[in-house]
DNA sequence: CCGGATCCGTTTCGATACTG
DNA sequence: CAGTATCGAAACGGATCCGG
């Protein structure tokens, strides 16, 4: 790669630096998927939100795998594909993302499950420890059926 | 090929709405600075976030405010200067940044008061409560006093 | 087929300079 | 102070190709 090094200024919050990583429309929508929908391929992820262009999901993959967040891994019962499964460090993200989730059924009058939302509200705690235990038993269960298209 | 709209695929979750607004490096950093760090106008907001640029930063307020999610407003002390405040919106995304600090503190070792965020971390409801309360009495006390350069 | 890599036109970003 | 204008650089994303 020719011309690496340009602008190095950041500003050394921690906010900061996460957002490097997660800054962006797909990164968190990945991390959602992987999560919250069971998803596990390159083409389910590919197939999913409609529509990310196949380098685009490579890259981001690959860059949430340098940042530790998931890790690509050949499945345990077909030996030809690659399952992408969050790290703890990604596991962690999970309260962040309830919380975007939680806000975005506040505030975007999207087609959400609504009373189940609201309950994920109520139990913030019960949900991400849900969460941690589905993906410490490799369960790949998805925590939510699916979303309104 | 022409007939198709444009880019109109978009997941319909809204997270995916969500992070039309708040993915990308600035957004949240925008308003974690307006929460939590007490800045209010432009220039604070150019100063802050060590550099970024000023068409950006215009861009990215005005996205926010077609979002409502800021609004900016005549300062009421200095009728010349123009401050940006959260709405009730923007203020419901503390507990979304409260988790982006937590996570960022926890997994990025910045410079960061490490037993404040551990404060943080147990009484999440108390934070958020407290930015709350200040937000509602148009307090403009930063709740962090300043991040490690 | 799956998981990308490559090419390439278009869009967006971002640094600097400038302005009401 | 609070933004535009400009313009090169980077990122995006569609299509296509490719190794296993």
């Amino acid at each position: 790669m020719p011309g690496k090094a340009k602008s190095e200024r950041r500003s050394g919050c921690p906010v900061s630096i996460s957002l490097e990583i997660l800054g962006d429309r797909w990164s968190l929508l990945i991390i959602r998927d992987l999560m919250v929908r069971g998803l596990r391929t390159f083409k389910e992820l590919q197939q999913s939100d409609e529509g990310i262009a196949s380098n685009i999901l490579a890259n981001r993959l690959r860059r949430l795998e340098a940042a530790d967040i998931i890790v690509a891994a050949v499945d345990e019962t077909d030996r030809r594909k690659i399952s992408y499964r969050l790290t703890d460090r990604g596991i962690d993200l999970a309260p962040l993302l309830l919380e975007l989730l939680i806000w975005g059924a506040r505030h975007e009058k999207t087609a959400a499950p609504g009373d189940l939302i609201a309950r994920m509200e109520k139990d913030r705690k019960g949900v991400v420890a849900e969460v941690r235990r589905r993906w410490s038993e490799h369960d790949a269960t998805p925590f939510l059926p699916r979303f309104a298209k």
